[in-house]
DNA sequence: CAGCCTCCCTACCAAATGGTAGAGAGGCAC
DNA sequence: GTGCCTCTCTACCATTTGGTAGGGAGGCTG
């Protein structure tokens, strides 16, 4: 092989790793067979069985590089979270942003939540748990404050929204149908976006009219 | 067989539709066996295929039967959207009621939509299209009216919401763990459930307060 | 009684599945 | 060179899959 193929194990991988992404994502766990990702990459199944032990190794290997990926994000979401509330906007944009980059990892998501639903909780509660507390004592605090309405309940109000953000994007492909159709579906994916931030922030926060009297903010369009 | 076995046919379809319903919600249908379905029903394989004709036929039995019961409930749906603000609720709750009162509806229309987007869309068009259409005309005319806000999209919104009832109903079950353990998994899903609603209500509707200050439109009552 | 219909069964099949055995090719260290 | 390691392959295996063939039991109609 040609001196550049340096590290031609993770190149593989990476390439297993990726494909069995897109296919899990779109055909779902057990509509796909490692021939089916095998192929993709271009080598036989039993190759792949070299890299990967097993299936569901397989599986467990596409989640985590998802959630890693999704862990570098943090620190960003984290500090944005603490700011006011021209910021809420960044947070909600930067987690709409990371799952519209790649909607398959919104569908793997849901997949697992609806096939594992045990298995997904602990990753919830590893991952997503420790942001949404901050999130959730921004809230209190905006409460507090009387920006942020007196009836939110934190803790629901982050999960909803988390849930509405990714499954959302998850089924973007169907969702759209709802609306008569003669729009551009990505138009309409635009515009669903947006309606998605408008949604969050608005039932979160007081209108600014009746907290004071401030530009009407533009929306989080992009 | 006995008397009271009138119709002996209808009662084995309905168990089939039944589990197949069940644990094409819970596991999928790639993930579920002809065998898995007869077992549950307490029949062999070969006698489920004289009841359908093929798996995929199963399939779409089971969705039918599901948009079915669905269609029952749009005449409620659909009086109740076309009244005053106080019945926004009713048809946010008769929705919720209907996934509420079995998940797997929920949990089944999802994993429709990520598997066959294509054919789920048609469905969707058929089925929630008109009477999100109603749902539409009445945000527009509460927009004029001043009752919703302005900068609502009337159809991304109903599509949002729509995707939000369903799917927060679907992974309701692993959603819980986005907030720290201790409380009782029924009292959080009926708090997922409030903010569900909640924010349905808020991000649509101007805070009463900040409507009696701003009664700019005619007080059109339905 | 015969004939038919409904419904369920056992036995079977071809295809696809996840996974294993084992060999071969290339590179690298000695 | 020899040996070793990495990576891929062909060939194979046991199991499970959706689906079929064909028969049998019970009931209904004549």
């Amino acid at each position: 092989m040609p001196a550049d193929w340096s590290a031609p194990q993770d190149d593989v991988r990476t390439r297993i790793l990726r494909e069995a992404t897109r296919m899990f994502a779109a055909r779902g766990f057990n509509g796909t067979s490692l021939s089916d990702i095998a192929g993709a990459v271009g080598i036989r199944k039993p190759s792949l069985l070299y890299h990967f032990p097993s299936k569901d190794e397989l599986r467990k290997s596409v989640l985590e590089l998802m959630l890693a990926r999704w862990n570098e994000l943090l620190p960003r979401l984290l500090r944005a979270a603490t700011s006011a509330k021209g910021q809420f906007d960044a947070v909600v944009h930067e987690t709409v942003a990371f799952f519209v980059e790649d909607p398959d990892r919104a569908r793997l998501l849901v997949r697992e939540a609806l096939n594992r639903p045990g298995e997904m909780g602990a990753l919830v509660s590893k991952y997503v748990r420790p942001w949404a507390a901050v999130v959730c004592d921004y809230i209190r605090k905006g409460q507090e404050q009387g920006r942020v309405y007196a009836d939110v309940d934190p803790e629901a109000y982050v999960a909803q929204i988390i849930n509405l953000m990714i499954s959302s994007i998850a089924t973007y492909e169907c969702i759209g149908d709802v609306a008569p159709p003669g729009v551009a579906a990505t138009e309409m994916r635009a515009r669903h976006i947006r309606e998605l931030c408008r949604v969050a922030k608005s039932s979160l926060f007081l209108p600014d009219a009746a907290r004071e009297e401030e530009p009407a903010g533009a929306t989080k369009g992009s």
